[in-house]
DNA sequence: CTGAAAGCGCTTACAG
DNA sequence: CTGAAAGCGCTTACAG
């Protein structure tokens, strides 16, 4: 079952190539037993086309490019997801690369993406748009971008509501009796990070009117969440809660006060953010907001296909190319709150 | 920026296509002052060659594809993190399809990956091999299974040692002084589980002879486990140790067993197989095996670069086509053991 | 070292 | 409804 081609195909069915290519093609206008005779032919010699060739006279890949910065753990899995649920109703195939972080290598990434895709997934979380970005964007090729700071001429982009999340987290403990609330910052070059300490901020300014800041710095792993823990601990005043601008920080965190003896929530409340798996297994459970990220991917993917194709299912054209996806308070233990749902495993 | 061609740069460099070709792709034989008019020229049009006029004159796509039952969770996300190591140190591609559980779309997956990859990573973890997925391999197609059955040809095959994890957990649990050890089950038709099951019996009939099996059907969901534990409950008998087959179904059975008052491993001792991220969050933290995952997808990829390219750093050419990974021993508080290493965030 | 030309395997106007 | 032919944008012997 080496090379076979439309030609072969051709041969056995005993009609020109362009016939075989309209008939496997669906295109109407062939002959009932033509018809027939190709797909039989095609059957019998195991064709299947040659994508390349086939996106070369077509101008079409029938694939979607994605561009991230790395392929970990679980954002990167649930936005696969959601991207491949909307992409294969539409058969079409997902090319990802990674670009590890590294904003040269996405340059690198976007250029290589010519003539293997029909449009672009790219998440490029950098606070400040990486000149290269732009640069790299093929105008001419439909693009998508994810959480990222836009800045760039027409292009979509699809955000997560972080400053919403955030403010709705301050609102939820400052209704749980909390007065000093601390914030756990993520990394200052990033996008979502920028914009959760900006709801934390704007929350506090409007609710506790006078209250001061208290900004821990943290990159968003769990290492710089436990350093944070201690760091606010060592404080002459110890606040009555801690937001950590992610789940990964919070369990840092809360490892931290575990290790001092501090409790969770009773002597200090605890809040994360972005409802990791593991948010709901520690002790005690931590309060969060979740971001439906699977869905960030899905709604991202039907962006795109709408423009590659306007009328083939994705966004109704209403749609604006902008969008913002909602977030979700949860409220479990950690946050001195008795949970609203009893906590299941 | 919308479509440059290699035409452009040949016309603007002042030489023949041929050449710009020769000289982007560095094939030596081109006079330094030419090379140099062709970068300048592809620079200024800021020319990216088109993949897929290249794949089709080539016949190298340098993408490996990937096809995989699911795009789902960690398994998924460690497995393509390993694979994109390998594959982005020779600057490869992955192409990425899920056929979602569904043996039929396997086959579609499978055929449609023709004039797109190099080569191909296939994870078909059914116990049975569908009999498609040997007729819809391309025999010229590279290809590397990945926990799969084997039974295909020539066809390389990388696999977990499943069944050496699971003797080795029963020799620890056996070792712990336990003696009626059951067994949660995964699926009947997934070939994991089925080594696992194996692994367990072998082990009980040498360590304990005599001593009856003990298996519980389970499907590898948590909610399975969760049945699975309330099932051991109810037997007149309860077991000294729980041995599940993998973590996820030993969380739900640990739920279980807390929802009955029932301690671990006071009680009941209990191990997981996976050494899921949670696995050491829980109360008490999991005993359970651990399977480097990303070094699977790692070592897969190499495997098949190695075969597309037989000198391009893949695995030594005296590596088997066959391989099996180990998989190591995670001794924490569930088994009934004290735990070699201080319990870690 | 360089160019003209064939060819990779398709699709798609263009005639008929 | 069907076929001959051009063309998609490259690469690669083949000459020179």
């Amino acid at each position: 079952m080496a090379s076979v081609t439309i030609k072969d195909v051709a041969r056995v069915a005993q009609v020109s190539v362009a016939t075989v290519s309209r008939a496997l093609n669906g295109h109407g206008n062939v002959a009932e037993d033509v018809r027939n005779r190709v797909f039989a032919a095609a059957q019998e010699l195991r064709y299947t086309p040659h994508a390349a060739a086939r996106s070369l006279s077509s101008r079409r890949t029938q694939t979607l490019g994605v561009v991230l910065p790395d392929l970990h753990g679980e954002f990167f899995s649930e936005l696969m997801r959601g991207i491949d649920q909307v992409a294969r109703a539409q058969r079409l195939h997902l090319l990802v690369s990674s670009y590890h972080g590294n904003p040269q290598e996405q340059g690198a990434a976007l250029r290589a993406m010519r003539g293997r895709v029909d449009g672009l997934l790219v998440l490029s979380p950098f606070a400040e748009m990486p000149p290269l970005l732009g640069e790299h964007l093929d105008s001419s090729l439909p693009t998508v971008l994810i959480n990222s700071q836009s800045g760039l001429d027409g292009t979509a982009v699809l955000r997560v509501d972080n400053h919403g999340g955030a403010v709705a987290m301050v609102e939820h403990l400052v209704s749980c009796g909390h007065r000093k609330i601390a914030f756990i910052a993520g990394p200052a070059d990033n996008f979502d990070a920028h914009e959760r300490l900006r709801g934390y901020r704007d929350a506090l300014a409007r609710l506790l009117p006078g209250a001061p800041e208290w900004v821990v710095q943290g990159d968003f792993d769990e290492a710089s969440g436990h350093r944070a823990g201690h760091e606010l601990l060592a404080a002459p005043q110890r606040p009555d809660a801690v937001f950590a601008a992610n789940d990964m920080m919070a369990l840092g965190c809360l490892f931290a006060f575990a290790q001092a003896g501090v409790r969770v929530p009773g002597d200090i409340a605890l809040a994360g953010f972005d409802d990791i798996p593991l948010a709901r297994y520690v002790h005690p459970a931590l309060t969060t907001i979740r971001v439906n990220i699977a869905e960030l991917g899905a709604r991202a993917a039907r962006l795109l296909i709408a423009q590659i194709t306007p009328d083939a299912g994705g966004e109704s054209p209403t749609t604006p190319s902008d969008g913002v996806l909602a977030t979700e308070l949860i409220v479990r233990e950690s946050s001195g709150s008795p949970p609203s749902t009893p906590r299941s495993p």
